[in-house]
DNA sequence: GAGTGGTCTAGACCACTGC
DNA sequence: CAGTGGTCTAGACCACTCG
């Protein structure tokens, strides 16, 4: 077999960049999965099916997916098939969301629109979100609570042509996280995300909020989420009250 | 083949739980690893030579091998051979440290060693570290240095059988990270941490040795360490000064 | 050139799901 | 039962490293 499937119709393209098959059939469904051909939650073709299309054996579209799966793009089920990854998946419900009890156990979480309006971008949304100078943004702010008490304050900004619609009405109405709601409602699919932490003093309006007192320590936490692509689509910062809560990291 | 190595002398146990051959080599050389029979930044043996060892197709090492690879174990080099992941890598230096200037860019980091004393574990240590209460315990404070200025202060327990003879001054004399040290003078890898993060407010001694007002905020970070087998082997508390570096943290 | 890991294939069989 | 992913094997060839 060939190095190269450049023959087939998705990639006419014959690129001076060598890369193992595998990958190559990885970017494939990679695109394919960002055009929509297959929607979050639902089946992907199966391995075999996955073959024929692209000529390849089955053992290379495994390792094509088995990388992946690892990457939480795909989700295997054993006898049944594979899946598109989704936010509304409950497994899922907590990949981007760091914050435990102190305590132990699980606390019912709850989130609370506050605010959603609209604006231009500014230099800081330019340079996040990679967009230009102006261009309609649209910002929420909005209050996460576990267990009925307030934890987090977060401030997010998104860019206005992804999101068309996206009213304060919409968020009250909606239930489950935001990212599941973001995917079911505007097809956008976040896949990874850096967070940047630092500790700060509480401002007046985030203290009357989380309900502790004017210049206590909170957890600020930045966050750039990314879609299909690496192509950066939300800015938030949440203030963390970690008083009764921790954020909780996994080194390895 | 068959579905078990039992016949094998490394396990002679006939395990009522069943799991596929590849996690059962993956597990032997788990266990090998633990043992010592190759030191950290060694090679282990080829794939060829592991398969006749074990009985199985070089496949089946392969998959083995792929995961601890996965899971920072073991370090693949095309050509050459399959290494004993190493803190003493260049590459593994920043893997557990999460903190980075807030303006981009590398600094010099340097680790400055304060104090250094024995003491019998308490509640705490016997819970974390999984002591019986009285074990002996070091504990070692050190500050954290980018670029000249303090950033870190770490508070660090270690069981005391597992660091014998360790002082303040083979701390002083140590250079390159300090898990590096421990791989090399004790024999211990770490190979995975839990961290807890909260904001707080400056002790005094701390604020001192930060440079910062007393009350401001700071980053605590408290972490468990692990080596092979899960077992945990060091638990630290950080206070970080987040002024001109924050926590960086991927989610995936 | 010999030895290593990396890729790709083809085929057999197992384990799980759901009709 | 058919169809899916999961495991295991054997063999061919490629890419890289080093002497």
């Amino acid at each position: 077999m060939v190095q190269s499937v450049s023959m087939l119709p998705q990639t006419p393209v014959d690129s001076p960049t060598f890369s193992p098959l595998y990958r190559q059939i990885k970017d494939l469904i990679l695109q394919a999965l960002d055009n929509g051909e297959w929607r979050p939650g639902e089946a992907i073709p199966s391995e075999i099916e996955l073959a024929a299309r692209f000529h390849v054996s089955q053992g290379t579209v495994r390792k094509a997916i088995d990388e992946m799966a690892a990457d939480n793009l795909l989700v295997r089920r054993q006898g049944k098939g594979t899946y598109v990854a989704s936010h509304n998946d409950p497994r899922a419900f907590f990949r981007f969301l760091r914050l435990t009890p102190l305590a132990g156990g699980i606390e019912p979480s709850k989130s609370v629109p506050l605010e959603c309006w609209r604006a231009k971008a500014g230099t800081e949304a330019v340079r996040v979100l990679g967009l230009k100078m102006g261009e309609p943004i649209i910002i929420v702010r909005r209050l996460l609570e576990f267990a009925e008490k307030p934890v987090v304050v977060d401030e997010i900004y998104l860019p206005g042509d992804v999101f068309p619609g996206l009213t304060l009405d919409v968020l009250k109405e909606s239930t489950g996280s935001l990212y599941s709601m973001f995917e079911t409602k505007f097809g956008v699919r976040m896949i990874r995300a850096e967070e940047r932490l630092r500790a700060v003093a509480a401002d007046r309006v985030s203290a009357e909020l989380l309900n502790v007192p004017e210049g206590s320590p909170l957890l600020s936490v930045e966050r750039i989420s990314f879609t299909y692509g690496d192509r950066p689509v939300e800015w938030r910062r949440g203030l963390y009250s970690t008083a009764e809560h921790c954020y909780l990291n996994e080194l390895s």
